[in-house]
DNA sequence: AAGCTTTCCTGAACGC
DNA sequence: TGCGTTCAGGAAAGCT
């Protein structure tokens, strides 16, 4: 599932691809995968291609913008051969050279909007910060954390706070702060904080460096698999790799949490003094 | 406001 | 063997 490590990855292999060729037409197999699709007989030659949380944007030069979200199982597999084809297609974006990018997606969640470049879409503005950016910093989440009390897990998937996190890194981020994530979000302190947005950025440059995380269905532009699963240390794992207790696992947001109850604090227990890492 | 629940979807894994 | 059930989960809508 493509969260923020994994997108990057696609951006930062489509980049050198795609930038300057031609895109001709979107073509759709499936209904409801465009949206926004308005008649435009030639869509224009490929400015930029970006991120903003989990969602790949793509300009052109004739004002419009792309905004392809994969949401769990989307892909974009590039090919040179036109005829090229996979499962569970859902669209193809064809480049006057005959190449494509193939968007295969079988549960059908992601969505590809077409937009003039200058109209206002919802749900990018909502997003809050970015990870890499200065905005990301203790006092913003420190403003933002002091007014909710939802467990921290729930708010660490919030896009509207941090843009750009999903299930199997907040897991490991909150392992790595040693954090439980049941705790209330607005009790910790401006330290735990510190320790979120130094792990997040940590956590996710690491999956950046090793192409995403591959778990089951995310691919890279070549189809190849990224390789920063095998750095996980809580998400999926049985045996807590610093105390070597069982892992636990609930569900919070619709979502498995992997935690270990020894070596991240027991919210209905005072927080220890003293670090214990 | 914030925080719930529900909905969308398909394939793999599981249970009897 | 085979059929039915459960699970995986991002985001938005609807409701309290």
């Amino acid at each position: 599932m493509p969260e923020l490590p994994e997108v990057q990855t696609i951006i930062n292999e489509l980049s050198p691809i795609i930038i300057g060729k031609n895109l001709v037409k979107i073509e759709e197999f499936r209904e409801n995968t465009l949206i926004n699709q308005q008649k435009i007989s030639y869509l224009g030659q490929i400015n930029t291609i970006f991120r903003r949380g989990k969602y790949i944007i793509i300009t052109t030069d004739q004002k419009l913008q792309i905004i392809i979200h994969l949401r769990m199982t989307g892909k974009l597999i590039y090919t040179e051969n036109l005829t090229s084809s996979s499962s569970h297609m859902r669209a193809h974006l064809i480049f006057s050279d005959h190449s494509k990018l193939i968007f295969d997606d079988v549960r059908t969640f992601g969505q590809i909007t077409i937009a003039p470049l200058n109209q206002q879409i919802k749900s990018l503005d909502i997003l809050g910060a970015e990870p890499f950016s200065n905005d990301f910093s203790t006092e913003y989440l420190w403003q933002k954390f002091r007014k909710r009390k939802a467990p921290i897990k729930n708010i660490l998937l919030n896009q509207t706070i941090i843009a750009g996190l999903g299930n199997i890194y907040v897991n490991e981020i909150l392992f790595a702060c040693q954090i439980h994530p049941a705790v209330p979000t607005n009790s910790l302190n401006k330290k735990q904080i510190g320790a979120i947005i130094s792990n997040t950025i940590k956590i996710l440059k690491k999956a950046i460096k090793y192409n995403g995380t591959t778990i089951s269905d995310y691919k890279r532009v070549d189809n190849k698999s990224g390789k920063f699963q095998n750095f996980l240390k809580i998400y999926q794992k049985t045996e807590c790799p610093k105390c070597g207790n069982p892992v636990s696992r609930i569900k919070q947001a619709g979502r498995s949490t992997f935690f270990c109850y020894s070596c991240q604090n027991n919210p209905h227990k005072p927080l220890k003094s003293k670090n214990n890492g």
